[in-house]
DNA sequence: AAACATATTAGACAAGTGTATAATATAAAA
DNA sequence: TTTTATATTATACACTTGTCTAATATGTTT
């Protein structure tokens, strides 16, 4: 459980539906409005993800009457700040500056960003 | 060559390699350095990748001899651009300031790269 | 209890990725 | 021109990922 694994997109959106949802535990059916039909999966297309996540470890889950309720494990915020500080190391040599300057510097269309990035730091300091 | 796709890691470890030397040509000896035997890999196993960068229009290369030589194709800033846009997409919505927010943000230990932030933004106001 | 509806499981399969062995060219040396 | 080195090619193979069909289990109606 040490070595958080970086999930392959369908997984990922799986824990972000897991996630994003107020209730736990969530049965398939739950699952399945609010990713699966987006994603135009069948039901065992998602059961298999829901399987192979709770397998690495990211969720657990329990049989109840006909139907299976998960509960995610692996925390959000956790996963995500992983994934994005493993990003930075290897796209922009661990610089969260080069990283902004190539997105945002100069020939930039996406300014808007910024201001608010300013405003930011000046709340931090 | 409109659809960039996102390469897998090895992949992208031989364009740093063909990115990063001031050179153009190079063989594949000058890469079996440089990335390679880094990795440990096997000769043919370096050729592999570079053949599935070429089939993906990533470089080309002309035989010369019984060598190849090899010639990238691809912009390193725009793929970076590319990948880090959709990473920003993906994980953070979007926002440069949530994905910034949540690394850096209050209880992190690694603020040095937050003054180095903001001289960034006083430099481009 | 039989029949029905439906959720889950088991298993399968193609494509992509990491990696290598054996076979084949081809330049250089003898 | 044979032999020798060595680079490249052709394959191959195991694992992962996306996806599904067919089989099975289980709750609900008759």
């Amino acid at each position: 459980m040490d070595n958080i694994r970086k999930l392959p997109d369908a997984e990922f959106d799986v824990m972000v539906a897991l996630w994003d949802c107020e209730v736990s535990p969530v049965n398939t059916a739950y699952l399945m409005e609010n990713v699966g039909k987006h994603k135009g999966w069948k039901a065992p297309t998602l059961i298999s993800f829901l399987s192979r996540l709770e397998e690495k470890g990211f969720i657990h889950s329990e049989k109840k009457g006909k139907e299976r309720q998960y509960y995610a494990d692996a925390v959000k915020d956790d996963y995500i700040k992983l994934v994005t500080i493993d990003f930075i190391e290897k796209y922009h040599c661990g610089s969260l500056v080069k990283m902004v300057d190539m997105v945002y510097g100069e020939g930039s269309e996406t300014t808007g960003d910024l201001d608010e990035m300013k405003k930011w730091l000046q709340k931090l300091y």
